[in-house]
Formats: C-alpha cells, sequence, structure tokens
DNA sequence: AATTGATGTATTGTCGACAATCGACTTGAC
DNA sequence: GTCAAGTCGATTGTCGACAATACATCAATT
C-alpha cells in the first residue's frame, strides 16, 4: 500500500508542528471560502485568533505562498490569492503537462497496487455522489484520483509538483462552486482513464487523461469568465 | 567551515530584503560547494557569521528548501541537500518533461524576442569558452537559455517550475565537476535547438531540446554514479 | 556484553518587544 | 479644487531570550 495519508504507518501523530497545524488551518479556511481572495492575512491578527506567537503563522503563510493560496508583497504582507481567468487557465495548462508525464511514466513503470486504489478511489467518489453534496469533500476526493496518479509514476517529482497546484486547483473549483452539474457523472469520467490505464496502451492513457482535463479546463475557465463578467473586480 | 561572506559590488535594485540576501549567500555556498551535501545548516551558526538573527536564516533556508537546495527535518533544522543517482534521473525526467513542454508553448506563441536573447545567450556561451574557465559561470549561462526559453513560453508556470530544479540542476553539474569536456562545445550544442526554434517547426524543436537534455542527461547521470562508485559514503 | 534507561548538551521551536517600512491621511500652497 | 510634501498609524522586519525537543553519553540491569 502506497502511503498518501499521514494517518497510516508510525508517522507521528501528535508530532504534527505547530506550522504546519496554522498551514491546515489557514489553507482550509481559503478554500472554504471563510478567507476571500484578495483578503490581507495580517500576520498579528491570525496569530492572536490562533493563540500563537506570529513567527509559526509567518512561517506557515510562507508555505501557503509556495501552495500558490496566498501571495507575498515584501513589507506589505500576505495576501489570498486572486485568479484572473489567465491564470486560471494557464494552472490547468500545467496540470495536463504534469499529469499527461505522469500518465506515461506510469504505464511504462506498470501500474502495480495504484490500479486497485484507482478504482477504490472510483468507488469513493461514487458513494459522495450521494447526498450530503459537500463540495469541498467531493472536490478532493476528485483531486486525490490524480494524485494517485502522480504518486504512482515513481517520479517524486511529479508528484511534488502535483502537490504544489493541487490546493489553488481546489480553490478554484470551490471559487466556481461546482465542479459538474452532476456528481454522479463526475465519478465515471474517471473510468475511461482507469480503464485506459489497465490495458496498458500508453497513447489511449493518455488520450483519456487529457479528454478528462480538457473538459474539466473548459467548464472551469468558462465558468469562471462568466463568474468574471458578473462581478467584474 | 569556511566563512560565508557576501561579495560587495552589487546591489541589483534599490533595497533586497535581509532574507534575499541570506539566501542568495547560502545558495552560491551550497553550489559552489564550500557547504557541501549532508552538512548541517545550524541556524545559530549561519547566523552569527552573517551577523544576523536567526529568523532571517530560518526563512531563507526555507527559500532554499523550495529550491531543493536544502532538506529539513522537523526539530533537526537544515541540512544540505544530499542526491542519490536515482534523485538525479529523476530531475532531468523532470527537467525534460518541463522543458520540452515550453519548447512547444514557445512555437506556438511564437518567438518573439526570444529568438534574438536565445542568440545572444549563445554568443555568451561562446565567449565563456574563453579562458577563465570558471565552471559555475558558465553552467549559470547555460542554464539561462533555458531559462530564456522557459521565460518566453507565455506560461509563467513553467518558468517557475524551472526556477524550482535551476539550483539543484546547477548544483549536481557543478558536483559532477564539469560539464563538457570542451566548453567550446557545449556553447555550439545549443545552435541546433534555437535553429530548430526558427524553423517554426514543432516537431523539429522538440526533438532538438529532447537531444540536447537526454545527451546531458546521459553525461550527468553516468558521471555521477562513476563518482558514487569511487566514494561509497 | 548487550540492552535499556537516565542524564546532559546542543539545537530547534516559539515567543514578545523593538525598529524599519509602507500606505493613508492631513496640511499646505498654487 | 488639485497636487505635493509631511505626518501619523498600522503592519511587517528583525532581534534576543526562553522553552521544548532530539541526540549523544553514560550508568544500570539482565
Amino acid at each position: 500500500m502506497d502511503k498518501i495519508t499521514e494517518q497510516d504507518g508510525f508517522a507521528p501523530l501528535g508530532r504534527e508542528g505547530l506550522v504546519e497545524r496554522v498551514a491546515r488551518l489557514l489553507s482550509k479556511a481559503i478554500v472554504t471560502g471563510q478567507l476571500t481572495p484578495g483578503t490581507r492575512l495580517s500576520e498579528s491578527v491570525v496569530a492572536k485568533q490562533l493563540g500563537t506567537s506570529r513567527a509559526p503563522v509567518r512561517e506557515a503563510a510562507r508555505l501557503l505562498e509556495n501552495s500558490g493560496l496566498v501571495t507575498y508583497h515584501a513589507n506589505r504582507g500576505f495576501f489570498v490569492r486572486k485568479f484572473t481567468a489567465t491564470e486560471l487557465d494557464n494552472l490547468y495548462e500545467f496540470r495536463i503537462v504534469i499529469e499527461l508525464a505522469a500518465v506515461r511514466r506510469l504505464i511504462r513503470e506498470g501500474l502495480g497496487d495504484t490500479g486497485p486504489a484507482l478504482a477504490a478511489q472510483i468507488e469513493e467518489l461514487r458513494r459522495l455522489a450521494g447526498p450530503p453534496h459537500d463540495m469541498l469533500t467531493h472536490v478532493e476526493a476528485d483531486m486525490q484520483f490524480h494524485r494517485l496518479i502522480c504518486n504512482g509514476s515513481g517520479n517524486p517529482r511529479f508528484l511534488r509538483t502535483f502537490e504544489q497546484i493541487a490546493l489553488e486547483t481546489e480553490l478554484t473549483i470551490v471559487l466556481i462552486g461546482k465542479l459538474y452539474e452532476d456528481a454522479h457523472r463526475l465519478a465515471e469520467t474517471h473510468v475511461p482513464i482507469l480503464e485506459a490505464l489497465q490495458s496498458g496502451c500508453e497513447q489511449d492513457a493518455v488520450d483519456a487523461m487529457f479528454y478528462h482535463l480538457d473538459v474539466a479546463r473548459t467548464l472551469v475557465t468558462e465558468q469562471f469568465r462568466k463568474l468574471e463578467d458578473e462581478s467584474p473586480k
């Protein structure tokens, strides 16, 4: 079994550093929309709210900067990241490059236990399609499917880069407010990818993944442009 | 440990933050080999040497962590990154993915003023081929050629990702101690890439870049394995 | 002798305070 | 009324000190 989540194995449990905890709380607050894009992340305010000093908050903010959730201006502090339609398009283009490369490598290295893991994740997506429809949980499960592929590719750099864009991808999806009209449909769109991967045909797998991501890219970008027009600036 | 001193002479653009200065000094010390892989980066020691407190050093170290030059172990601190042959191979595989994607995009978007910039950079490489043969300067000029391509691609994510792996790439090359036997030859290996880019044929450009990077990958990996055998930890 | 447990030391983790810097506001001249 | 310079308040930048943790050493037990 591959190690993805931090709860399996003997990874220290109470050993989560304060910085990581703050980073997790902040990222959750941002992704869930409690902190809207553009708002300032005052170190002292956050520190006071969490009952810590500014140092851990500052470090956590720098971590989030690498995840693309916040931007940092020298001598001005951290701000929740704002996205433009172009940036969003660039994000998906980049994501496609990374994930297609991961798919190619995964095929060449052999699926291994990534196959069953992907199948199980699709089951999870189907289960989540039923009520209650928690958007964030759903998006995270979707991302987990793609994370499994990057993780199974065998080159840790793909997983690492995926993690760097995973949170901002989640954020943009949540910003838009919907991923698919039908949650059941979303789950099924992952099936062709898995089947192509299991067939062992590299080109089929690449095509399936590209189609999947390209559809998502179009949906997300168009929806975002629509929202941009409704509330210009 | 040698003292890390700041090279005077240039203050790039008005004010540079203390954190950035420390990060620059540290990265230079690592890439030049003053700090060898595996050595501990004691916050207090570095801070004392640079005449600052630990806070900026700590932030700078976290920046370098993103550049892959140092690793961080919770409650143990920062260490200069050690590379294995496999990691190095993964690095080059990843680099190929990124740069090939950048080339594709650059072709589609049109060269613009990237063409002349690339030509000028080749000239710079030729100039540096003459004495004195400063390895680091040479490597940096080589990387600059590739940086220009990522920058010209039009998608900032490619440049951003390139920057994340640029320093560790430089480090591995310097670790090996040589890039090419003949520095003049290195400069010329970039010519086919530029010509293919100017031809406008996407496949030619991709092929040229792939060949270039694949040769480098083989050279570096083999040389590294040789060094690994000589001094097997 | 090997392993376990206790102890000491060095380093990181966190904190609160002060200094430097930026942006907004006020004030004044034209 | 507009613009410029000066001032003020708030926030980040940096610092030194203290607390918590890990590693090494050594003692005690089997």
